[in-house]
RNA sequence: GCAGCCGUAGCUCAGCUGGAUAGAGCAUCCGCCUUCUAAGCGGACGGUCGCAGGUUCGAGUCCUGCCGGCUGCGCCA
C-alpha cells in the first residue's frame, strides 16, 4: 500500500483548474476521439451514460499530455500509446486520426489556441499560439486568479503531526528536516483545498528527561542568567549526564543509579516531589526554545500535544482494551499478538506497569479521532519508526478504528553528517541555532558587505536571515524524502546551484528590473490587452513551464513529496535566467515587446514566490 | 533469519508512477560583465542506470532471484 495511490485515488480531481491550456486542448482531443472512434466507443456506451463516458475520456487525455521532450518539437506533446488497445489501432494511426479530425473541422487554422499539430510516430504534437500562451496563462498568472483556483474536490479533513523533539535535549540541524518537510507539505495540501490540521508533539517525558535532571540536582546546576539561554544549555547538560552515566556502566554505581532514575519517573508521575517542579520548570525552557526554533521557521501548529498529557490516559485505555479481551498478557506484559500479520508483538503495558511509545500512540490516535474528527491522520516521522507504526496502526485496526486505513505513516531518512550519523554522544551534533548563525554571517561576508552603507545595517541583517532561511529549508526539502541528507556544512554556506537562494536571485533580479524600468502591472495590462511579441524560443519556454505550477502543486501534495515542487521551481528559475540573457528588455526600442516581456518576467516572479512561500521561503527585493 | 529503504556521471542527486536522444548541481577545463543584479549564462569532459533473468510494441521505471549498503524487528525511545 503506498500513499501516493491512496491519495490520489479518493481525492476526485478537478482537472479545468489545473492547467487552463491543457483543459483546451484535451477538450479538442476528446471529441476528435470519440467522433473518430464513434463505433468503438459504441460498444462501451450502453454500460455506462455518455456523460460519464466523455469525462473519463476527458480525464485520461488531459493525463497524456505533457510538456514535448524539446520545445521544436512543439509545446505540448499528446501520447497515443494507451489508447492503441482500447480503439484497437496503432498509436501513430490514432495521431493521425484526430490531427485530420480537427482539421476537418477547422480546428487548426481557425483555433485561437492551436497554430500548429504534427503528428511524430505514437505522439501528436502541439504548437501553441504565442498569443494564447499569453493571455491563458501569463495574464492569469499576472491577476492572480490562477493561484485562487480550486484544485481538489471531495478531500477529507486531514490531520498532519510532524516535529516530535525531545525536551531537555539539543535542537539540531537534524529536527530541521522533519520541520521543514511537514510545514512544507502543510503547506502545499492546503493551497490545494485539503483541509489540514497541524500537530507536533513534543517528548516530555521519559529517561531522557530523568537523566537531565538527575545531573541538574546532583550538581545542584541552576543554568546561565539569561532564560533564554537556558534550553540550549540544557542539551548539553543531558550530554553530560548521558556520558557520565555511561562512563559508570558495569560499576557498583550502576544500579544505584538506576533506581535514582525510576525514583525521578515516578515522581513526575505522581506530580509532585521536588523533582517534579524542576521538571516544569526546565520543561518550559526547552519549550521556548523550540517556539524559537518554531518562530524562525515560521511554523505554527495548530494543536500541540504533549507527551505527558496522554501518558497516563494510554495506560488507563490500554487496561481498558485487555479488560475487554482485546489484548492477552504473556510474561508479565500486556500487549497484541500481531504475527499473524508479520509484525510480530506489540507490547503496551511493560510487567511494571508503566507503558511505552506505541501505548501513547494508540491513545493519541483515539483522541485525534473522537476529539477532532480527522478521516486521515499523518505521521511525518522518521523512516526507523516504519515497524512501530505498522503496528500501532494495526492495533488501531484491531481495536475497532475504521479510520485506522487512513492512518499514513510518511517515513523520511535521516540527516547525517560526513563522519556518519549525528549523535550527542560523539559529539557531533550541529546545534541549529549556530548553523544559522554561521550561515548568515557568511551571506553577509560573501554577499551584503558591499551594500554596507548603501543599504541600511537593519536591511542587510533581515536580508541574510531570509537567505539563510532559504537556504536551509530549500536544501532540507529537494531531497527525496527515503534518502538521506548528508549535511556538509561548507558545501551547504556555498550557495550556488540548486539552492534556496538561487531562486532568491530570480525573484530579486526581477524585482530590480521592474523597478527600474518603472513596470506597474495592472496599468499596463487592461481588459483588451493583445499578446502579439512573445515569439522567442526562450519566451515560450517559460510560459509553457509556468502553466504546470498548478499541476505540480497537486502532484506534491497528493504524493507527499516536496521534490517535485522544488524541481518545477529550479526548471523555472534556470529558464528565467536563461531568458534573461537572451532577451534584453531595458534597452530594446520595441515598446511592446518590452511590456510584454516585463509582464512575462512578473508571472514568474509570482509563480516563484508562491512556490517558495509553499516550501515555507521568503522572497527578498534585493540581495 | 525476517521486513523496509537505497544502488543512475569522479562526488551529491533528478528522472513527471511504462514512453521520444537518461538530465541537473558540484568538481576539472574553456568562454561570457564599456553594468536591465556574474549568488548568473554558455560550452567541453564525464553513463554497459549494481548483476542476471522475466513481463510487452517499449524497462532506469513493473515482477523474480542474486550482490552490496543503511535501518528496524517484546519490556528502549
Amino acid at each position: 500500500m503506498s500513499i501516493q495511490n491512496k491519495t490520489t485515488s479518493d481525492d476526485q480531481l478537478i482537472i479545468k483548474g489545473h492547467n487552463p491550456v491543457y483543459f483546451k486542448l484535451a477538450n479538442l482531443i476528446r471529441d476528435a476521439l470519440i467522433h473518430k472512434y464513434h463505433d468503438q466507443f459504441n460498444q462501451v456506451q450502453h454500460e455506462q451514460s455518455e456523460q460519464s463516458i466523455e469525462d473519463e475520456v476527458l480525464f485520461e487525455v488531459y493525463h497524456m499530455l505533457s510538456e514535448a521532450p524539446q520545445i521544436e518539437m512543439g509545446h505540448i506533446a499528446f501520447a497515443c500509446f494507451s489508447w492503441a488497445k482500447k480503439l484497437r489501432t496503432a498509436p501513430p494511426k490514432i495521431a493521425n486520426d484526430i490531427l485530420h479530425y480537427l482539421e476537418e473541422h477547422g480546428q487548426i487554422q481557425n483555433h485561437p489556441l492551436i497554430e500548429k499539430a504534427s503528428p511524430q510516430g505514437p505522439y501528436l504534437n502541439f504548437i501553441i499560439r504565442p498569443h494564447a500562451l499569453g493571455s491563458e496563462v501569463v495574464e492569469k498568472i499576472i491577476r492572480e486568479d490562477y493561484f485562487k483556483t480550486h484544485l481538489l474536490d471531495n478531500v477529507q479533513k486531514t490531520m498532519v503531526e510532524y516535529s516530535q523533539p525531545n525536551t531537555h535535549k539539543t535542537l539540531h540541524v537534524g529536527h530541521m528536516r522533519n520541520l521543514c518537510l511537514g510545514n512544507a507539505l502543510v503547506n502545499i495540501m492546503r493551497y490545494t483545498g485539503i483541509p489540514v490540521i497541524s500537530t507536533t508533539y513534543p517528548r516530555d517525558v521519559g529517561t531522557h528527561v530523568a537523566k537531565t535532571l538527575w545531573f541538574l540536582k546532583k550538581n545542584k546546576l541552576e543554568g546561565p542568567k539569561d532564560i533564554s539561554q537556558r534550553g540550549a544549555w540544557l542539551g548539553e547538560i543531558y550530554s553530560q549526564a548521558n556520558e557520565e552515566l555511561e562512563s559508570q556502566r558495569g560499576t557498583d554505581k550502576e544500579e544505584q543509579n538506576r533506581q535514582e532514575l525510576t525514583k525521578i519517573l515516578k515522581e513526575l508521575k505522581t506530580e509532585k516531589g521536588e523533582y517534579y517542579e524542576l521538571w516544569k520548570e526546565t520543561r518550559e525552557w526547552s519549550i521556548e526554545l523550540m517556539k524559537e526554533a518554531y518562530a524562525w521557521a515560521d511554523v505554527s501548529f495548530d494543536r500541540w500535544f504533549f507527551e505527558s498529557e496522554v501518558d497516563s490516559p494510554s495506560i488507563e485505555f490500554a487496561k481498558k482494551l485487555y479488560a475487554e479481551g482485546k489484548l492477552v498478557k504473556d510474561q508479565g506484559a500486556i500487549g497484541m499478538d500481531l504475527n499473524d500479520d508479520k509484525l510480530g508483538f506489540c507490547l503496551l503495558i511493560k510487567s511494571d506497569g508503566t507503558g511505552l511509545y506505541a501505548t501513547k500512540d494508540v491513545e493519541l490516535a483515539r483522541v485525534k479521532f473522537d476529539e477532532f474528527g480527522v478521516k486521515k491522520n499523518i505521521y511525518i516521522v522518521d523512516t526507523r519508526q516504519s515497524h512501530h507504526f505498522k503496528q500501532v496502526f494495526k492495533v488501531l485496526e484491531k481495536i475497532g478504528f475504521e479510520q485506522a486505513k487512513d492512518c499514513y505513516h510518511l517515513p523520511y531518512d535521516v540527516v547525517e553528517l560526513p563522519d556518519g550519523a549525528m549523535s550527542s554522544r560523539k559529539g557531533n551534533i550541529v546545534p541549529l541555532m549556530e548553523l544559522i548563525g554561521r550561515m548568515e554571517d557568511t551571506i553577509i561576508s560573501k554577499y551584503l558587505e558591499k551594500y554596507r552603507g548603501e543599504w541600511t545595517d537593519d536591511e542587510i541583517e533581515q536580508t541574510a536571515k531570509k537567505l539563510a532561511n532559504g537556504a536551509i529549508k530549500y536544501g532540507m526539502v529537494r531531497v527525496d524524502n527515503n534518502r538521506k541528507i548528508v549535511f556538509d556544512f561548507e558545501e551547504w554556506l556555498r550557495l550556488d546551484g540548486e539552492t534556496g537562494p538561487y531562486l532568491q536571485y530570480v525573484y530579486a533580479r526581477i524585482m530590480s528590473l521592474c523597478n527600474k524600468l518603472d513596470y506597474d502591472r495592472l496599468k499596463k495590462l487592461q481588459d483588451d490587452f493583445i499578446w502579439k511579441k512573445l515569439h522567442h524560443p526562450s519566451e515560450i519556454e517559460l510560459m509553457v513551464k509556468l502553466m504546470s505550477f498548478n499541476q505540480i502543486a497537486i502532484q506534491s501534495a497528493t504524493s507527499l513529496k516536496t521534490l517535485p515542487l522544488t524541481s518545477y521551481l529550479y526548471d523555472l528559475g534556470k529558464l528565467y535566467n536563461q531568458f534573461y540573457l537572451q532577451c534584453p528588455i531595458g534597452k530594446i526600442e520595441d515598446q511592446e515587446l518590452k511590456l510584454e516581456r516585463l509582464h512575462l518576467s512578473w508571472a514568474v516572479s509570482k509563480v516563484i514566490q508562491k512556490g517558495l512561500n509553499l516550501l515555507g521561503i521568503e522572497t527578498v527585493d534585493r540581495m
